[in-house]
This record gives structure tokens, C-alpha cells and sequence, in this order.
DNA sequence: GCATGACCGGACAGGTTGTATGGTCCGGTC
DNA sequence: GACCGGACCATACAACCTGTCCGGTCATGC
């Protein structure tokens, strides 16, 4: 008998985004896996019914908040592909950009990697995201290869594209043990220049 | 009304191995995720009762195959722990041989990896077993260390412990990854030789 | 013959998911 | 001012799940 309609507190256009507003709070706290639909509903104030209205399920609106966080991610990676010059420097302060890409997004991250196992759509997005920066490090990698003969020899032999997706799920290995408070990678620190050390001695040392 | 003795076909002591067997066969073909005690007892036709007498959950039944899985994996790295000659060929068999380690136990490993995070107690084991791989691998780096100025002079100023975790992270990452299918890393060729190349070039070129 | 330990079916409380039903409010339109 | 449709809500539901508890059955050993 009580409809009410919410007071207009939230500025968000409307549920849909109180919704995904609320999962990712609730991510700072608990889990992905351990939260229930019930819970993020009565959470953002939201009837079942609505949310069923606007997401096929909480995989649905982790899937939305992980496209969101990466979008970011992608342009953190640009310097590097895109640059002329010294690529060390470029590659660490790519790194670095990565960390706290993860920094500020933990707890999203975090819940899509150890999610994606266990949903079709998410495993789709997650293997996506990590092929897209697969294929800008294969990028900059071929120029560099063409540009410096050092660089040229040292990888002679090497399948480069292995290679790179190798080392672009290191990246999501260690970003994501840091997340998780994992040590010795939850130093910041010590997380990029080992990171670094990797990268730089598997191409160009 | 119908408590009649199963059969002794298996051959096994009891219930407990029969769980366990029956679990590691289910794995063969669906997710951890997806299964439910009720389709392990049944499949391995034990009651429930019994099921709750000798495993907490299926989470303990996985955490016992993964200890006896693992165990094997210990004597796989020693040949490169002990070893006193050739780093890059006794590093190489290593790493072919977890391969064939992963290939062997897919998936019962690869349900472990996708869910340490969801319970503390296959948390604890997994991060020990990744510890137990990255001490073993320290006593070698620190040995070579010792014993090759060259190694001694690329690794000045490195965080060794971190690097060695490192490359464990990457390879429990891209073993997993393998046991999933996912290019290019279900190759195995490819997979033993890229991360060869990881470690080789972090430790010693 | 009888106690005991190993094992069973069945039932239960409490929690989960996704869907369906019917009703309330609002901002328009005629 | 009557009316409509969209946005939203509470509630109920079927179909699972999990862990626990119970009374009953069988084989063995004493």
C-alpha cells in the first residue's frame, strides 16, 4: 500500500544507477560472492522487482561497473604504446598508472577476476579486456622491434604475441594479489618494480 | 528401510575415498562452482549423513585432492632447487614438467585456483603452496647468486623474494590459463616456452 | 544374542534465485 | 477533470541449496 516515491536524495537519473552506485560500495566491505541480491537491494532502497528490471542478476551489474573501471585502464596504457621514445621510462610509468588504476578501482577488480570463472558474460568481458591490452603491448613491442636492432636480436625467436598476453596477465596477477593485501605485493613500491624488472628484461634488456 | 551394504566394488577403504575420487571425476566435466553436495553423494552414492561425517563441506573435499595433488609438485621443482649445473636447462625441465603436473591434474587445480578466494581455508592452503614454491626458488636464485658474478651483477638491487614470487604468481596464472583453453597458452610448446623465457631473462641473461 | 560402529533415507529450517501478480503514484494528454 | 502509461513497490512463489538431526538397518565381534 506504500509506494511512496523515494525522496529524490540521489541525483542519479534513477535506480539503475543507485543500483550499481550500491554494489560498488558494498564491494569495499564484502565480497562479491558473498553478497545476495537481497541485500544490494535493500541496500539502494530498491524493490527486487526493479532490479530484476534493469539487470539479469548482480553478474549483470558488476559486468557494467567493470566496463566503467577499464575504460580508464585503456587510456593509462596509451603513453606507452603511442610514444617515441625511451621505452622504459614510458613502460614503468605505465605501470605505475596501472596500480592505481587497480588502487582506485580494488574492489570492482578484484571481484571481476575472481568472478569470471564462473559466469559466461563476465569471462567474455574479462578475456576481452585482457586481449585488448594484449594487442596494444604487441603494438608497441613490433615498433620497438623495428626501430632498434638491440631489441630486434633479443627477441629473435621469441613469439611475441605469448609473450605479450604472458605478461599483461602477470600484470593482472599482481595488481590483483596487491588488491587483495597479498604481500610482498601489497607495497606499491615493490609490486612496480618488480613488475618492471619483468617487463623490461623479458624485451628489452 | 532399504540400508543394504553397497556392493565392494570400489575398491577404495571406505566412504571418504570414494568421495573423493567421485569429485575429482565430476571435475573432469562440470565447475566447482556448479556442483552441489547433492549431485556429489549422489554420484558417488553415499548418503548425506555420511557425506557431513568426513568432509565439512565440498570445499574440504577439494582442499584434501588439492594437498595430494600438490604434493607431486614439490618433487617436480626439486631437480632445479638441488641442482648444481646448467640453470637454463634444469629451469626448463621444471617448468615442463609442472606443466605436465597441471595437465595431469587440470582440474583439480584449476578448481582450486578459482576458488581460494571464496574460503578461507582453501585461501590459507593456496597461498601456502605458492609460498612453499617461491622460498624453493629463492634458495636456488640465492645460490646462483652466490655462485655467478654475472648473475650477481643482474640482479644487484633486486628484490629477489619479490621476483621469485613473481614468477610463481605467473606461473600458477598461465598453467591455469592453459587448463582453460585459452590462447595461445593451451599450446603447450608455447606456454613452456614463453614463460622459460620470463624467467630466464628476469634471472639470468 | 546383543552391543557397536558404519551407514542409510528422509525430513527440516533457513537461505538463495528469478519470476509473476497486482497495486500505487506521477506526469502528461485530451 | 477523466484517463493513460511508465516507473516503481510489496508480496508471494517454485525451485533449488546447505547443514543438521533423526530413527532405522546391517555386519561384525564378543
Amino acid at each position: 500500500m506504500t509506494a511512496r516515491r523515494n525522496e529524490p536524495e540521489q541525483s542519479g537519473t534513477g535506480l539503475r544507477e543507485r543500483i550499481l552506485d550500491t554494489l560498488r560500495e558494498l564491494l569495499r566491505e564484502r565480497t562479491f560472492d558473498t553478497l545476495s541480491v537481497a541485500e544490494i537491494i535493500t541496500a539502494a532502497g530498491v524493490s527486487r522487482a526493479s532490479f530484476y528490471f534493469y539487470f539479469a542478476g548482480k553478474q549483470a551489474v558488476l559486468a557494467e561497473l567493470v566496463r566503467r573501471a577499464v575504460g580508464a585502464g585503456h587510456e593509462a596504457a596509451q603513453p606507452w604504446v603511442q610514444a617515441k621514445a625511451s621505452p622504459r621510462e614510458t613502460l614503468r610509468m605505465g605501470i605505475d598508472a596501472g596500480a592505481g588504476l587497480w588502487q582506485s578501482n580494488a574492489a570492482v577488480l578484484r571481484a571481476i577476476v575472481e568472478s569470471w570463472a564462473s559466469d559466461p558474460q563476465l569471462r567474455e568481458l574479462w578475456l576481452a579486456q585482457m586481449a585488448t591490452f594484449t594487442e596494444a603491448a604487441i603494438t608497441r613491442i613490433e615498433a620497438d622491434r623495428r626501430a632498434d636492432p638491440t631489441v630486434q636480436a633479443r627477441l629473435d625467436g621469441v613469439d611475441v604475441p605469448a609473450l605479450a598476453a604472458s605478461l599483461t596477465w602477470t600484470g593482472e596477477r599482481l595488481y590483483y594479489l596487491a588488491a587483495c593485501g597479498v604481500p610482498p605485493f601489497d607495497d606499491r613500491a615493490v609490486l612496480v618494480d618488480t613488475l618492471t624488472h619483468l617487463w623490461v628484461s623479458a624485451l628489452y634488456d
